[in-house]
DNA sequence: AAGCGCACCAACCGCAATGGT
DNA sequence: CACCATTGCGGTTGGTGCGCT
């Protein structure tokens, strides 16, 4: 077996010398990583190393599991369209990558990222190349353009579902959301219209209000499964515009792309 | 065949957010 | 409120494979 010098500086760094190992994961490890999940479940990660028997960190086994292990995740090219929902996405929300990959089942932050930067970025940012050694505006380097990113910002979220509470995001005079921290209770439909908008391939207008159902890429997953009386809700992954998609079924099984859409 | 450059992607690192006490 | 431990995220690195010369 041969070892290069990189490979054992990567493996027996400072982490080395405490006795962890680093680099690229065994068949064994993954075995006994899978084993632990299996049995004790996902989460409580600085306890797996010590569970599973596995001689590497905590952060290591949790994005090991997260971007290899798992059992839904999606391997393979990205579908046509899986581009086009990460590009709207990435055009409306900048490089949040888990938020990104919320929406598209099977894919980690990690695939959408990489695959936003070696198949993307340069076929879709204008003047990718000549910006990319630059410091500039980072929404700029980011987009490509002026483009305001969307970024909402985190709160406690789940209390405030809980409730049926969400927040408002207004835009001001040069189309920059700001959130406010007063709280209105709105009913589902109305916390929906964020995501509908964002699907829709709307622009924020000058003035207009958007509901937001949280923030960050927990916030559609944590979206209650029945309201208060136990009715059962839909989902917003399920509604694109004015269509609800059923399970397991193709959102964009009769879309075009067209690309001039987006005036990319 | 050897050398080089590039694309791809798994994995690492630093830091901010979150939760518990 | 402060502090600490833990988690999660995004940027970056570096190994590998492949095509070109």
């Amino acid at each position: 077996m041969i070892i290069s010098i990189n490979m054992l500086r990567r493996q027996y760094t400072m982490d080395g010398f405490l006795g962890l190992r680093k680099g690229t994961w065994t068949k064994e490890e993954d075995d006994l990583l899978k084993q632990c999940v299996e049995k004790y479940g996902e989460g409580k990660w600085h306890q797996v190393p010590r569970r599973a028997g596995l001689n590497r960190c905590r952060k290591s086994c949790r994005l090991r599991w997260l971007n290899y292990l798992k059992p839904d995740i999606k391997r393979g090219e990205f579908t046509m369209d899986e581009v086009d929902l990460l590009l709207r996405l990435h055009k409306l929300l900048g490089n949040r990558w888990s938020l990104i990959a919320g929406r598209l089942p099977g894919r980690t932050a990690n695939d959408v990222k990489n695959y936003w930067n070696t198949h993307l970025q340069k076929k879709f940012l204008p003047n990718y190349e000549k910006n990319k050694n630059k410091e500039i505006n980072a929404d700029k380097k980011t987009h490509g353009c002026d483009t305001k990113v969307i970024k909402p910002r985190p709160w406690t979220f789940a209390k405030r579902m809980s409730e049926n509470y969400a927040s408002t995001i207004i835009m001001d005079n040069v189309n920059r959301p700001h959130q406010q921290q007063n709280f209105h209770q709105k009913s589902l439909e109305e916390d929906l219209d964020w995501w509908e908008n964002l699907l829709h391939n709307t622009t924020p207008n000058k003035g207009a209000t958007y509901n937001v159902s949280g923030s960050e890429g927990d916030a559609i997953s944590k979206l209650p499964d029945e309201d208060q009386e136990g009715r059962e809700l839909v989902q917003p992954s399920n509604i694109i515009g004015d269509v609800l998609v059923e399970d397991n079924q193709s959102f964009w099984r009769d879309f075009n792309i067209d690309m001039d859409l987006w005036d990319l």
